[in-house]
DNA sequence: TATGAATGAGTTTTCATTCAT
DNA sequence: GATGAATGAAAACTCATTCAT
């Protein structure tokens, strides 16, 4: 695997497991498995490697979006399978899942809050582009899109909380991802059909 | 005003504007307009501070809701009032309000994890039950109280994070939050509702 | 108790647990029964403390001693009687036993060492006067008054050394004070008579 | 020579000057030509720069003894080399035997009384078996081994105080150490034959 | 006289970053 | 490229001392 990578991973982890400032350049170059100077060879600062691992992370969970995106059926099923994704990625990336969930993130570098709501905003207009269609189409009531956009970014992020939470607690039961799944869907219908009988 | 809060209110403030890290104990002093010794007179250590910071916030925020709870209404009206109740604590308490927000937190210190996901759980037990009445009282649908509890955590949440996001941004230009509000109660409102047509 | 007293006596016992730099103005004050700037009421600084402290110590040391010198008998008995009221100091003063022991400070106030010395050579001029008595009286050999004076003072500190040591060992089980005695009265023995067959 | 002795090296100076409080971290980096920080690069603190000053000293010290132990003559003839070895360490590495002597010191970190107090017994029991081989021998009288050599070890450490005082004076004419030398045998002498005529 | 409150000067320690090899 | 060694700058924390009451 090529040192950038390695490096990118390590920052992942670590950044994901005790914040920006607790994690030294040592650490990560130690478990990336390189002398601790090697790493200023590939980035310019701590900064850097901060800076690069949040894109790459945002890049690839958009990505993950993106496939859903395109799909012969209603709105609602895009929306679901966004979820999926969403949920899936949160799976299989926990690490740069739990930086990309930081929103209020400003205990790190100053920039850093500013690509996180970058991606907020990405995902809003996404949302509210599909919402806007769904309305379009009939699918949905006359809602703000926006307003809906939003809601719907709250509902995931949510839903899947316990999984990020309980990443870090290696020691505890890990979580039921079973139950949060389904938790999960559940949730997402409720976005749709309301709590009101 | 008695140092310690003088303190306590400097530290919310730069905790919130730059994190647990980045807001040094000097600063703190300065800006409550002591020295920087001084604080060590209230407080045994940064963290100490931090702790106390966060303490006061949960619990202010917690009394804050309990206020709205006993009303001789119908549920969705208390859960508005709760949410109503939210919306305000975040205007007039902004930076603790960003503090208590940043559910991810693990910059700081490992112990403020557990207090922000303590709270967390009171709150979701809070709304949890007040979904369970309302079903009781055939006011919403069989759904899953705690699911239920946590799809309105997310959408309180999201529908306030301009408030809280913009907050740092001192200079660019002040929220909307006329428009935020009105987008706030649509936003809680499609909690009941949905958005199927 | 006059508070200056007070004062010299919290200060004694806090020196000798924990040395000079890590005893602090405040658990002076405190043991003392006071508050922290009354303390300066009565010395003008920390430093002038340990001062007093020594000063007072080293009389007091000294007074015991003299007591046994005019004694109508051989030197030997004088020199044994000696021995007895140092130990006798050191059961009873402990504290300060152990400042006054503690010849190689060098830890504490730079002329703290200096007052030291000044004991040291004020004993070992008691020691060498009475021992240049014993030789012209043919009591003792033809040694060197000063030599020998060095080893009795050697001897006298060595044997007290434990009651010293444990003194601080608040925990352990106190010393057996009546085997060290023992030891005590057989090593000044054999300063007198020697190891030799 | 490496950075490791030579930090060790100003550290033992310092220390034997000042005191463990008095002396700085900065001051030995100093001494030391190095920088501050360099100084963690070996040690991990302040504290265990001292400790292994310490643990360096005392086993060289207890070589340098050693050396001594193993030697075809009278066990008398043993605890005068002892002796000499004893006045050469202290003449060779003043600083080091500086801070052995310190036995008192409660100044200082708290393991190293205990450190100290350690050596104190290692020599007692060398000293104590040696003059139960005398006694068995009948070189000596039955005199009680431990007692012995406590009175042994109080009789090396007084004869050798002068040039261990001094040597922090560097301003002060030196000690004539001729004298001293002079003085030591003299003493030793007194420990075997007594003063008694 | 007595003291709680305030603080400045100083100390240890950490860590991102540089540099010589 | 790769890295171990070195370090400056900054931060938390301590404590003797002062001062207003």
């Amino acid at each position: 695997m090529p040192k950038r990578e390695q490096i990118l991973d390590a920052a992942a982890t670590l950044f994901a497991e005790k914040g920006f400032y607790a994690a030294t350049v040592e650490e990560i170059a130690g478990r990336a498995g390189i002398g601790k100077s090697t790493v200023y060879e590939y980035f310019s600062s701590k900064d850097h490697i901060f800076q690069e691992t949040l894109k790459e992370g945002l890049e690839s969970y958009m990505d993950a979006m993106k496939g859903r995106l395109k799909q012969p059926c209603s709105v609602r099923d895009v929306l679901i399978a966004i979820g999926t994704a969403h949920f899936n990625f949160i799976k299989e990336r926990t690490h740069i899942a739990r930086i990309l969930a930081d929103e209020y993130n400003n205990s790190q570098s100053p920039w850093a809050t500013e690509l996180l709501l970058q991606l907020r905003e990405r995902r809003i207009s996404m949302f509210s582009s599909l919402l806007s269609q769904g309305i379009e189409l009939g699918e949905f009531r006359m809602i703000d899109p926006r307003t809906g956009a939003e809601v719907f970014l709250g509902v995931l992020g949510a839903l899947c909380m316990p999984v990020l939470c309980r990443s870090q607690n290696n020691e505890g039961a890990a979580v039921d991802t079973e139950a949060v799944e389904e938790r999960f869907y559940h949730g997402i219908d409720l976005f749709f059909t309301g709590i009101l009988s």
